[in-house]
DNA sequence: ATCACCATGTAAAAGGTTACATGATTTT
DNA sequence: AAAATCATGTAACCTTTTACATGGTGAT
Protein backbone atom coordinates (compact mmCIF):
# COMPACT_ATOMS: atom_id res chain seq x y z
CA UNK A 1 0.00 0.00 0.00
CA UNK A 2 1.80 3.02 -1.50
CA UNK A 3 -0.69 5.11 -1.06
CA UNK A 4 -0.34 6.41 2.29
CA UNK A 5 3.76 6.76 1.36
CA UNK A 6 2.68 8.68 -1.39
CA UNK A 7 0.96 11.31 0.49
CA UNK A 8 3.41 11.46 3.36
CA UNK A 9 6.29 12.07 0.79
CA UNK A 10 4.20 14.51 -0.99
CA UNK A 11 3.41 16.16 2.76
CA UNK A 12 7.62 16.18 3.09
CA UNK A 13 8.34 18.30 0.83
CA UNK A 14 5.46 20.63 1.31
CA UNK A 15 1.84 21.38 3.63
CA UNK A 16 -0.85 20.85 1.37
CA UNK A 17 -5.11 20.17 1.95
CA UNK A 18 -6.47 17.38 0.78
CA UNK A 19 -7.64 19.17 -2.25
CA UNK A 20 -4.21 19.90 -3.35
CA UNK A 21 -3.50 16.60 -2.75
CA UNK A 22 -6.25 15.31 -4.95
CA UNK A 23 -4.73 17.53 -7.70
CA UNK A 24 -1.34 15.95 -7.43
CA UNK A 25 -2.62 12.73 -8.22
CA UNK A 26 -4.74 13.79 -10.95
CA UNK A 27 -2.61 16.41 -12.87
CA UNK A 28 0.68 17.05 -10.87
CA UNK A 29 3.63 14.71 -10.35
CA UNK A 30 1.36 12.14 -8.83
CA UNK A 31 -0.02 11.69 -12.15
CA UNK A 32 3.42 9.72 -13.45
CA UNK A 33 2.67 7.28 -11.26
CA UNK A 34 0.26 6.92 -8.81
CA UNK A 35 -3.49 6.96 -9.35
CA UNK A 36 -5.93 8.16 -6.49
CA UNK A 37 -9.17 9.63 -6.41
CA UNK A 38 -10.34 12.91 -4.45
CA UNK A 39 -11.78 10.41 -1.72
CA UNK A 40 -9.16 8.43 -1.44
CA UNK A 41 -6.82 11.22 -0.38
CA UNK A 42 -9.60 12.60 2.12
CA UNK A 43 -10.23 9.05 3.85
CA UNK A 44 -6.51 8.14 3.78
CA UNK A 45 -5.47 11.87 5.48
CA UNK A 46 -8.41 11.44 8.01
CA UNK A 47 -6.90 8.06 8.94
CA UNK A 48 -3.13 9.40 8.57
CA UNK A 49 -4.25 12.02 11.07
CA UNK A 50 -6.31 9.70 13.76
CA UNK A 51 -2.95 7.33 13.61
CA UNK A 52 -0.66 10.84 14.35
CA UNK A 53 0.99 10.30 11.21
CA UNK A 54 -0.08 14.07 9.62
CA UNK A 55 -1.20 16.74 11.29
CA UNK A 56 -3.40 19.59 10.48
CA UNK A 57 -3.78 23.45 11.21
CA UNK A 58 -7.01 24.79 10.25
CA UNK A 59 -7.38 28.14 7.64
CA UNK A 60 -10.62 29.62 8.30
CA UNK A 61 -11.73 30.89 4.76
CA UNK A 62 -13.85 34.00 4.15
CA UNK A 63 -17.55 32.35 2.79
CA UNK A 64 -15.84 28.45 2.60
CA UNK A 65 -14.91 25.76 4.41
CA UNK A 66 -12.13 25.53 6.46
CA UNK A 67 -9.31 24.39 4.70
CA UNK A 68 -6.68 21.99 6.30
CA UNK A 69 -3.40 22.18 5.75
CA UNK A 70 -1.65 18.99 6.44
CA UNK A 71 2.18 18.03 7.19
CA UNK A 72 3.77 15.30 8.36
CA UNK A 73 4.54 14.39 12.06
CA UNK A 74 7.84 13.32 13.23
CA UNK A 75 6.42 9.53 13.47
CA UNK A 76 4.85 10.25 9.53
CA UNK A 77 8.54 11.39 8.54
CA UNK A 78 9.78 8.21 10.34
CA UNK A 79 7.11 5.64 8.60
CA UNK A 80 8.50 7.19 5.29
CA UNK A 81 12.01 6.43 5.96
CA UNK A 82 11.40 3.22 6.85
CA UNK A 83 8.79 2.47 4.35
CA UNK A 84 11.71 3.70 1.33
CA UNK A 85 14.34 1.92 2.86
CA UNK A 86 12.89 -1.36 2.09
CA UNK A 87 13.01 -2.86 -1.41
CA UNK A 88 9.95 -2.39 -3.81
CA UNK A 89 8.40 -5.16 -6.36
CA UNK A 90 7.01 -4.08 -9.75
CA UNK A 91 3.69 -2.92 -10.26
CA UNK A 92 2.01 -6.10 -11.34
CA UNK A 93 0.43 -5.11 -14.99
CA UNK A 94 -3.03 -5.44 -15.64
CA UNK A 95 -3.96 -4.06 -18.65
CA UNK A 96 -7.51 -4.56 -20.53
CA UNK A 97 -6.44 -3.98 -23.69
CA UNK A 98 -3.99 -6.92 -23.58
CA UNK A 99 -7.36 -9.57 -23.54
CA UNK A 100 -7.53 -8.51 -27.52
CA UNK A 101 -4.60 -10.27 -27.60
CA UNK A 102 -6.88 -13.53 -26.64
CA UNK A 103 -10.05 -12.70 -28.11
CA UNK A 104 -9.64 -9.80 -30.29
CA UNK A 105 -10.56 -12.07 -33.35
CA UNK A 106 -13.85 -13.17 -32.19
CA UNK A 107 -14.49 -9.34 -33.46
CA UNK A 108 -13.82 -7.62 -36.98
CA UNK A 109 -10.57 -6.00 -37.03
CA UNK A 110 -12.59 -2.82 -37.47
CA UNK A 111 -13.27 -2.89 -33.87
CA UNK A 112 -9.76 -3.36 -32.88
CA UNK A 113 -8.43 -0.77 -35.23
CA UNK A 114 -11.16 1.58 -34.05
CA UNK A 115 -9.90 0.83 -30.65
CA UNK A 116 -6.49 1.18 -31.13
CA UNK A 117 -6.94 4.41 -33.32
CA UNK A 118 -8.42 5.70 -29.57
CA UNK A 119 -5.74 4.63 -27.10
CA UNK A 120 -3.19 5.78 -29.10
CA UNK A 121 -4.85 9.71 -28.98
CA UNK A 122 -5.14 9.15 -25.44
CA UNK A 123 -1.87 8.62 -24.86
CA UNK A 124 -0.42 11.34 -27.30
CA UNK A 125 -1.96 13.72 -24.99
CA UNK A 126 -0.77 11.54 -22.20
CA UNK A 127 2.63 12.72 -23.63
CA UNK A 128 2.04 15.98 -23.89
CA UNK A 129 1.00 16.64 -20.38
CA UNK A 130 4.14 14.60 -18.65
CA UNK A 131 6.61 16.54 -20.95
CA UNK A 132 4.98 19.85 -19.17
CA UNK A 133 5.48 18.20 -15.44
CA UNK A 134 9.27 17.96 -16.97
CA UNK A 135 9.85 21.34 -18.22
CA UNK A 136 11.42 22.48 -14.83
CA UNK A 137 14.04 19.79 -14.93
CA UNK A 138 14.25 19.43 -18.60
CA UNK A 139 16.46 22.46 -18.51
CA UNK A 140 19.59 21.63 -17.19
CA UNK A 141 19.19 18.11 -16.61
CA UNK A 142 22.94 18.03 -15.75
CA UNK A 143 23.34 20.35 -12.78
CA UNK A 144 19.73 18.71 -10.61
CA UNK A 145 20.36 17.88 -7.29
CA UNK A 146 19.37 14.46 -5.93
CA UNK A 147 15.74 16.19 -4.51
CA UNK A 148 15.09 17.40 -8.07
CA UNK A 149 16.92 14.53 -10.09
CA UNK A 150 14.96 11.48 -9.22
CA UNK A 151 11.75 13.52 -9.87
CA UNK A 152 13.06 14.14 -13.02
CA UNK A 153 13.85 10.67 -13.61
CA UNK A 154 10.13 9.33 -12.67
CA UNK A 155 8.80 11.99 -14.89
CA UNK A 156 10.93 10.72 -17.80
CA UNK A 157 10.14 7.07 -17.36
CA UNK A 158 6.60 8.22 -17.59
CA UNK A 159 7.56 10.01 -20.76
CA UNK A 160 9.02 6.96 -22.46
CA UNK A 161 5.76 4.99 -21.12
CA UNK A 162 3.54 7.09 -22.76
CA UNK A 163 5.67 7.54 -25.72
CA UNK A 164 6.13 3.62 -25.70
CA UNK A 165 2.15 3.36 -26.44
CA UNK A 166 2.13 5.68 -28.98
CA UNK A 167 4.64 3.89 -31.25
CA UNK A 168 2.80 0.41 -30.13
CA UNK A 169 -0.24 1.78 -31.74
CA UNK A 170 1.27 2.75 -34.97
CA UNK A 171 2.81 -0.32 -35.18
CA UNK A 172 -0.55 -2.78 -34.21
CA UNK A 173 -2.12 -0.49 -36.62
CA UNK A 174 0.02 -0.87 -39.47
CA UNK A 175 0.40 -4.98 -38.82
CA UNK A 176 -3.57 -5.61 -38.93
CA UNK A 177 -3.94 -3.43 -41.76
CA UNK A 178 -1.61 -5.28 -43.62
CA UNK A 179 -3.40 -8.85 -42.55
CA UNK A 180 -6.74 -7.22 -43.45
CA UNK A 181 -5.77 -6.46 -46.71
CA UNK A 182 -3.71 -9.66 -47.69
CA UNK A 183 -7.40 -11.53 -46.62
CA UNK A 184 -9.07 -9.47 -49.01
CA UNK A 185 -6.82 -10.60 -51.80
CA UNK A 186 -7.19 -14.05 -51.24
CA UNK A 187 -10.30 -16.86 -52.53
CA UNK A 188 -13.49 -16.09 -50.34
CA UNK A 189 -12.75 -18.51 -47.30
CA UNK A 190 -11.00 -15.83 -45.33
CA UNK A 191 -13.23 -13.19 -46.25
CA UNK A 192 -16.27 -15.50 -44.50
CA UNK A 193 -13.93 -15.54 -41.17
CA UNK A 194 -14.35 -12.20 -40.97
CA UNK A 195 -17.18 -11.13 -41.39
CA UNK A 196 -18.76 -14.35 -39.61
CA UNK A 197 -19.01 -12.49 -35.98
CA UNK A 198 -19.79 -9.06 -37.31
CA UNK B 1 -13.31 -5.36 -14.19
CA UNK B 2 -11.27 -7.46 -16.68
CA UNK B 3 -10.71 -10.58 -14.71
CA UNK B 4 -13.88 -12.01 -15.74
CA UNK B 5 -13.40 -11.32 -19.75
CA UNK B 6 -9.60 -12.49 -19.47
CA UNK B 7 -10.51 -15.98 -17.96
CA UNK B 8 -13.71 -16.23 -20.70
CA UNK B 9 -10.47 -15.04 -23.59
CA UNK B 10 -8.87 -18.05 -22.12
CA UNK B 11 -11.64 -20.55 -22.05
CA UNK B 12 -12.90 -19.31 -25.47
CA UNK B 13 -9.19 -20.46 -27.08
CA UNK B 14 -9.34 -23.92 -25.39
CA UNK B 15 -11.13 -25.26 -22.21
CA UNK B 16 -8.84 -25.22 -19.23
CA UNK B 17 -9.11 -26.46 -15.42
CA UNK B 18 -8.85 -24.20 -12.58
CA UNK B 19 -5.10 -25.07 -12.30
CA UNK B 20 -4.11 -24.32 -15.85
CA UNK B 21 -5.86 -20.43 -15.74
CA UNK B 22 -3.87 -20.02 -12.96
CA UNK B 23 -0.40 -20.91 -14.65
CA UNK B 24 -1.43 -19.04 -17.73
CA UNK B 25 -1.85 -15.66 -15.52
CA UNK B 26 1.41 -16.81 -13.58
CA UNK B 27 3.71 -18.09 -16.30
CA UNK B 28 1.52 -18.01 -19.31
CA UNK B 29 0.46 -15.49 -21.53
CA UNK B 30 -1.78 -14.00 -18.80
CA UNK B 31 1.67 -13.02 -17.39
CA UNK B 32 2.24 -9.81 -20.03
CA UNK B 33 -0.79 -8.29 -19.04
CA UNK B 34 -3.17 -9.43 -16.18
CA UNK B 35 -1.88 -10.55 -13.19
CA UNK B 36 -4.09 -13.00 -10.89
CA UNK B 37 -3.10 -15.07 -8.30
CA UNK B 38 -4.66 -19.07 -7.93
CA UNK B 39 -7.53 -17.59 -5.42
CA UNK B 40 -8.59 -14.97 -7.58
CA UNK B 41 -9.02 -17.43 -10.49
CA UNK B 42 -10.86 -20.13 -8.09
CA UNK B 43 -13.31 -18.16 -6.74
CA UNK B 44 -14.05 -16.53 -9.99
CA UNK B 45 -14.19 -19.56 -11.93
CA UNK B 46 -16.58 -20.55 -9.48
CA UNK B 47 -18.65 -17.73 -9.73
CA UNK B 48 -18.53 -17.93 -13.64
CA UNK B 49 -19.82 -21.52 -13.30
CA UNK B 50 -23.13 -20.22 -10.20
CA UNK B 51 -24.03 -17.25 -13.32
CA UNK B 52 -23.73 -19.96 -16.36
CA UNK B 53 -21.30 -18.00 -18.26
CA UNK B 54 -18.57 -20.93 -18.31
CA UNK B 55 -19.60 -24.55 -17.79
CA UNK B 56 -17.24 -27.51 -16.63
CA UNK B 57 -16.76 -31.61 -16.78
CA UNK B 58 -14.90 -33.13 -13.89
CA UNK B 59 -13.08 -35.03 -15.30
CA UNK B 60 -12.03 -38.19 -12.30
CA UNK B 61 -8.48 -38.73 -11.92
CA UNK B 62 -7.29 -41.62 -10.28
CA UNK B 63 -6.03 -41.02 -6.89
CA UNK B 64 -6.45 -37.56 -7.24
CA UNK B 65 -8.90 -34.55 -6.50
CA UNK B 66 -11.14 -34.49 -9.96
CA UNK B 67 -10.10 -32.27 -12.38
CA UNK B 68 -12.82 -29.55 -13.77
CA UNK B 69 -12.35 -28.64 -17.28
CA UNK B 70 -14.30 -25.02 -17.62
CA UNK B 71 -15.07 -24.05 -21.21
CA UNK B 72 -17.63 -20.86 -21.77
CA UNK B 73 -21.00 -21.20 -22.66
CA UNK B 74 -22.62 -19.52 -25.38
CA UNK B 75 -23.77 -16.63 -22.52
CA UNK B 76 -20.19 -16.29 -21.45
CA UNK B 77 -18.81 -15.88 -25.37
CA UNK B 78 -21.52 -13.53 -25.84
CA UNK B 79 -20.50 -11.33 -22.61
CA UNK B 80 -16.93 -11.78 -23.94
CA UNK B 81 -18.28 -10.10 -27.11
CA UNK B 82 -20.06 -7.29 -25.95
CA UNK B 83 -16.84 -6.76 -23.60
CA UNK B 84 -14.40 -6.51 -26.43
CA UNK B 85 -16.69 -3.91 -28.88
CA UNK B 86 -16.85 -1.36 -25.68
CA UNK B 87 -13.87 0.88 -25.55
CA UNK B 88 -11.38 0.50 -22.99
CA UNK B 89 -9.22 2.68 -21.02
CA UNK B 90 -5.97 2.85 -19.85
CA UNK B 91 -4.79 0.81 -16.73
CA UNK B 92 -4.02 3.65 -13.95
CA UNK B 93 0.11 3.23 -13.03
CA UNK B 94 0.66 2.53 -9.68
CA UNK B 95 4.08 2.66 -9.30
CA UNK B 96 6.26 2.64 -5.91
CA UNK B 97 9.25 3.60 -7.17
CA UNK B 98 7.81 6.64 -8.18
CA UNK B 99 7.69 7.69 -4.72
CA UNK B 100 11.60 7.79 -4.80
CA UNK B 101 10.64 10.55 -7.23
CA UNK B 102 8.97 12.60 -3.92
CA UNK B 103 11.29 11.33 -1.23
CA UNK B 104 14.15 9.39 -2.42
CA UNK B 105 16.54 12.38 -1.60
CA UNK B 106 15.44 11.54 2.43
CA UNK B 107 17.45 8.35 2.45
CA UNK B 108 21.27 7.68 1.34
CA UNK B 109 21.94 7.53 -2.37
CA UNK B 110 23.27 3.99 -1.95
CA UNK B 111 19.90 2.86 -0.66
CA UNK B 112 18.10 4.06 -4.20
CA UNK B 113 21.33 2.60 -6.01
CA UNK B 114 20.68 -0.74 -4.73
CA UNK B 115 16.93 -0.46 -5.09
CA UNK B 116 17.58 0.00 -9.16
CA UNK B 117 20.06 -2.59 -9.39
CA UNK B 118 17.62 -4.82 -7.96
CA UNK B 119 14.85 -3.34 -9.87
CA UNK B 120 16.82 -3.60 -12.90
CA UNK B 121 17.85 -7.42 -12.55
CA UNK B 122 14.12 -8.29 -11.81
CA UNK B 123 13.17 -6.82 -14.96
CA UNK B 124 16.47 -8.49 -17.29
CA UNK B 125 14.75 -11.43 -16.04
CA UNK B 126 10.90 -10.10 -17.08
CA UNK B 127 12.74 -9.82 -20.76
CA UNK B 128 13.65 -13.20 -21.01
CA UNK B 129 10.83 -14.24 -20.14
CA UNK B 130 8.19 -12.87 -22.65
CA UNK B 131 10.49 -13.11 -25.40
CA UNK B 132 10.29 -16.72 -24.92
CA UNK B 133 6.31 -16.35 -25.04
CA UNK B 134 6.90 -14.40 -28.21
CA UNK B 135 9.23 -17.00 -29.58
CA UNK B 136 6.51 -19.25 -31.54
CA UNK B 137 5.00 -15.94 -33.60
CA UNK B 138 8.29 -14.24 -33.85
CA UNK B 139 9.62 -16.94 -36.40
CA UNK B 140 7.08 -15.62 -38.98
CA UNK B 141 6.13 -12.29 -37.62
CA UNK B 142 4.51 -11.00 -41.23
CA UNK B 143 2.98 -14.13 -42.43
CA UNK B 144 -0.02 -14.82 -39.22
CA UNK B 145 -3.45 -14.54 -38.45
CA UNK B 146 -5.58 -11.93 -36.78
CA UNK B 147 -5.81 -14.50 -34.02
CA UNK B 148 -2.33 -14.99 -34.13
CA UNK B 149 -1.29 -11.47 -34.99
CA UNK B 150 -2.96 -10.03 -32.02
CA UNK B 151 -1.02 -12.18 -29.31
CA UNK B 152 2.48 -11.34 -31.10
CA UNK B 153 1.45 -7.98 -30.43
CA UNK B 154 0.58 -7.59 -27.02
CA UNK B 155 3.67 -10.00 -26.43
CA UNK B 156 6.14 -7.07 -28.03
CA UNK B 157 4.26 -4.54 -25.39
CA UNK B 158 5.21 -6.54 -22.85
CA UNK B 159 8.77 -7.33 -24.21
CA UNK B 160 9.19 -3.80 -24.94
CA UNK B 161 8.01 -2.39 -21.49
CA UNK B 162 10.28 -4.77 -19.83
CA UNK B 163 12.97 -3.64 -21.77
CA UNK B 164 11.99 0.22 -21.32
CA UNK B 165 12.45 -0.62 -17.52
CA UNK B 166 16.22 -2.26 -17.93
CA UNK B 167 17.22 0.79 -19.83
CA UNK B 168 15.55 3.44 -16.84
CA UNK B 169 17.47 1.77 -14.54
CA UNK B 170 20.57 2.15 -16.39
CA UNK B 171 19.99 5.61 -17.04
CA UNK B 172 19.06 6.39 -13.81
CA UNK B 173 22.14 4.53 -12.24
CA UNK B 174 24.69 6.79 -13.84
CA UNK B 175 22.55 9.80 -13.61
CA UNK B 176 22.46 9.21 -9.50
CA UNK B 177 26.34 8.23 -10.03
CA UNK B 178 27.00 11.66 -11.73
CA UNK B 179 25.55 13.15 -8.99
CA UNK B 180 27.08 12.00 -6.03
CA UNK B 181 30.76 11.43 -7.55
CA UNK B 182 30.20 15.61 -8.06
CA UNK B 183 28.71 15.90 -4.80
CA UNK B 184 32.12 14.44 -2.83
CA UNK B 185 33.93 16.68 -5.14
CA UNK B 186 32.47 19.97 -3.62
CA UNK B 187 33.30 21.78 -0.07
CA UNK B 188 31.71 19.69 2.85
CA UNK B 189 28.33 21.32 3.39
CA UNK B 190 26.88 18.90 0.07
CA UNK B 191 28.24 15.86 1.91
CA UNK B 192 26.99 17.09 5.58
CA UNK B 193 23.60 16.83 3.47
CA UNK B 194 23.89 13.63 2.53
CA UNK B 195 24.74 11.69 5.33
CA UNK B 196 22.78 13.57 7.96
CA UNK B 197 19.85 11.21 7.22
CA UNK B 198 21.64 7.83 7.22
C1' DA C 1 13.13 -37.89 2.54
C1' DT C 2 12.40 -33.55 0.29
C1' DC C 3 10.97 -30.68 -3.28
C1' DA C 4 8.31 -29.41 -7.25
C1' DC C 5 4.05 -30.11 -9.38
C1' DC C 6 -0.87 -31.22 -9.66
C1' DA C 7 -5.39 -29.95 -7.91
C1' DT C 8 -8.77 -27.89 -5.13
C1' DG C 9 -10.62 -24.43 -2.18
C1' DT C 10 -12.16 -20.82 2.38
C1' DA C 11 -12.02 -16.48 4.92
C1' DA C 12 -10.59 -12.09 6.69
C1' DA C 13 -8.57 -7.79 5.70
C1' DA C 14 -6.99 -4.21 2.80
C1' DG C 15 -7.45 -1.36 -1.11
C1' DG C 16 -10.03 0.93 -4.84
C1' DT C 17 -14.30 2.44 -7.53
C1' DT C 18 -18.74 4.42 -8.05
C1' DA C 19 -22.42 7.01 -6.50
C1' DC C 20 -24.06 10.36 -3.49
C1' DA C 21 -23.92 14.93 -0.89
C1' DT C 22 -23.16 20.10 -0.23
C1' DG C 23 -22.12 24.80 -1.27
C1' DA C 24 -19.41 29.26 -2.21
C1' DT C 25 -16.28 31.72 -5.65
C1' DT C 26 -14.31 32.77 -9.95
C1' DT C 27 -14.11 32.68 -14.84
C1' DT C 28 -16.33 32.64 -19.44
C1' DA D 1 -26.38 32.11 -16.84
C1' DA D 2 -23.38 28.29 -16.92
C1' DA D 3 -19.14 26.04 -16.12
C1' DA D 4 -14.92 25.41 -13.75
C1' DT D 5 -12.57 25.66 -9.44
C1' DC D 6 -12.16 25.47 -4.46
C1' DA D 7 -13.25 22.65 -0.45
C1' DT D 8 -15.06 19.02 2.24
C1' DG D 9 -16.78 14.48 3.04
C1' DT D 10 -20.07 9.45 3.50
C1' DA D 11 -21.47 4.81 2.07
C1' DA D 12 -22.03 0.71 -0.61
C1' DC D 13 -19.87 -2.22 -3.43
C1' DC D 14 -16.25 -4.52 -5.93
C1' DT D 15 -11.49 -6.28 -6.36
C1' DT D 16 -7.21 -7.83 -4.63
C1' DT D 17 -4.07 -9.54 -1.11
C1' DT D 18 -2.67 -12.43 2.55
C1' DA D 19 -3.08 -16.26 5.28
C1' DC D 20 -4.88 -20.65 5.95
C1' DA D 21 -6.11 -25.52 4.52
C1' DT D 22 -5.55 -30.31 2.31
C1' DG D 23 -3.46 -34.13 0.02
C1' DG D 24 -1.59 -37.28 -3.81
C1' DT D 25 2.18 -37.99 -7.58
C1' DG D 26 6.67 -37.86 -9.63
C1' DA D 27 11.50 -36.58 -9.71
C1' DT D 28 16.19 -36.06 -7.30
Amino acid sequence: MALKHTILAFLSRQPLSGYDVAKEFAEGFGSCFWKASQQQVYAELTKLEQQGSVSYEAIPQPGRLDKKIYSTTEQGQQELLEWLVKPCEPTAIREDLGVMGLAGHLVPPQVMVREIERRRQLHVEMVQHVKKLDAPFAQHPDSLELKDLYMHLIIRRAIRYQEEWVAWCDEALQAIEQVVTRQESEPSSHKHNLNEQG
